[in-house]
DNA sequence: TCTGGGGTCCTAGGACCC
DNA sequence: TCTGGGGTCCTAGGACCC
């Protein structure tokens, strides 16, 4: 058996644990630059604000239903998220994060227990150690401990525990398929047009039929669906393949120069992301683009991807790069709105990259360089050292996060402050 | 005025090989 | 009239997740 973990309205329940009179209230989280909604309490949903929707829509809601808004906190949230983690580890021998607020538990392996009282179990602790509330499903596969979740969440009146050993059909029977993972909004609308719409219709649907429209991807759901495990847990963190940087402005910027420092503050990052998982990047890509939801405004958005001939993480390469691909995609007289980094092809030192033959001698020296620069970042604070061409506020000044809580577990200056007298 | 960021996997089709 | 068979690699695009 398998067991989906994970936080209800998880920003939200970060910010409540340091500020417990929100309970209750309704209360949202956004995005970068406040822009739209990212995480919404139970009293904010049944006020019909929507994921995803832009905060000036709902600015007068609000302010009439005292709504409590944040930015997002992601040095709390990746800290309240580890904290979540290491506590779930000691109810399963083996434990896959799937997500900042979710984890698939494996029970196998495990003597005889009492399922049920296992998984309140972890729902109290959770609560008890960490301060936030989760919602545990358990069934014989992960789609099927993921509807588990599900059904759990929806029941408000029950015990946040939910669990699918056998006759699951009737579950599935009322059960949305467009709430079945990896069933998204392109896949429910074709469905749909065949007449299938819950998870159960799925299941009597024709396995070559799925395979042909759904892929082997969609099939794999229905055996799941079925209770045949096809999709394995990932115990390991595997690295990532690809990286990003990439920020939507909050005033659009018009200057090579501006460009080019938010630019090279995004490979800077990059090069922080790759040197964190021991790997180097064979491709840059960086793009710049206008507004796209401004109509009537001149639109332009290019890409520029160049390859590095022997594989880099040093950011002094990556900055250069994105310089480079600027120049050659720069346009002046348009207001741009975004702009990003992505590096590819990355390999790792245990994978045996391929080595060029035109390697230089500087690749020692930058990789000397680097470690000392993440370790002066990483005990004074993220780009206390940096490369000339950055900006001087680094890219948050360009973003806009006028609600920030502080770092109550990340900064030892924004700590809680317990009792009160000198 | 104002609209997030960061990923993964799969498939079809084209180019190429012998 | 009629034109093989078997394979790999790469890319763009489409779907999905949180």
């Amino acid at each position: 058996m398998v067991a989906l973990v994970d936080v209800n309205n998880f920003y939200v329940s970060c910010e409540r644990v340091f500020c417990p009179a929100l309970r209750g209230q309704p209360v949202i989280v956004l995005s970068n630059n406040d822009g739209c909604v990212v995480s919404r309490s139970d009293e904010a949903k049944a006020l019909q604000i929507g994921m995803g929707q832009p905060v000036f829509e709902i600015r007068e809601l609000i302010r009439k239903n005292r709504v409590h808004v944040f930015s997002s906190n992601y040095a709390l949230y990746g800290d309240m998220s580890a904290r979540v983690m290491n506590t779930l580890r000691q109810f399963a021998p083996s434990l896959e994060v799937y997500s900042v607020d979710e984890s698939f538990l494996d029970f196998s392996g495990m003597q005889r227990f009492d399922l049920a009282a296992h998984a309140l179990n972890i729902r109290k602790t959770v609560w008890r150690w960490v301060g936030v509330p989760v919602c545990v499903g358990v069934g014989p596969t992960k789609v099927l401990a993921k509807v588990a979740n599900h059904i759990a969440k929806k029941d408000k009146a029950g015990n946040g525990v939910c669990l699918l050993e056998n006759n699951w059909e009737s579950d599935l029977k009322t059960l949305d398929i467009s709430d079945v993972w990896g069933i998204g909004r392109q896949y429910t609308k074709l469905l749909h047009l065949h007449g299938i719409r819950t998870a159960y219709d799925l299941t009597q649907a024709n396995d070559a039929w799925v395979r042909k429209h759904l892929s082997v991807v969609g099939l794999r759901i229905k055996k799941e669906l079925e209770g045949e495990a096809c999709i394995h847990l990932e115990t390991d963190v595997p690295n990532k393949k690809n990286v990003g940087t990439t920020r939507t402005f909050r005033h659009p910027l018009s200057t090579k120069n501006e460009l080019g420092e938010a630019l090279a503050d995004f490979a800077a990052r990059c090069g922080e992301k790759l040197r964190k998982q021991q790997s180097s990047a064979t491709m840059l890509t960086a793009y710049i683009q206008t507004n796209h939801l401004a109509a009537g405004e001149q639109q332009y958005s290019r890409s520029f991807t160049l390859t590095f001939h022997t594989p880099t993480n040093s950011t002094l390469q990556l900055v250069n790069a994105a310089k480079f691909a600027l120049d050659k995609i720069f346009r002046a007289g348009y207001r741009y709105k975004r702009a990003g980094v992505l590096l590819g092809e990355l390999v790792h030192p245990h994978a045996g990259g391929q080595m060029s033959l035109f390697d230089n001698l500087d690749h020692a020296k930058h990789t000397r360089l680097m470690a000392a620069l993440d370790s002066v970042n990483t005990r004074f604070g993220r780009n206390t050292v940096r490369t000339a061409a950055q900006s001087l506020g680094g890219s948050a000044r360009l973003t806009q996060q006028n609600r920030l809580s502080p770092g109550y577990t990340t900064k030892w200056k924004e700590a809680l402050r317990v009792g009160g007298g000198g």
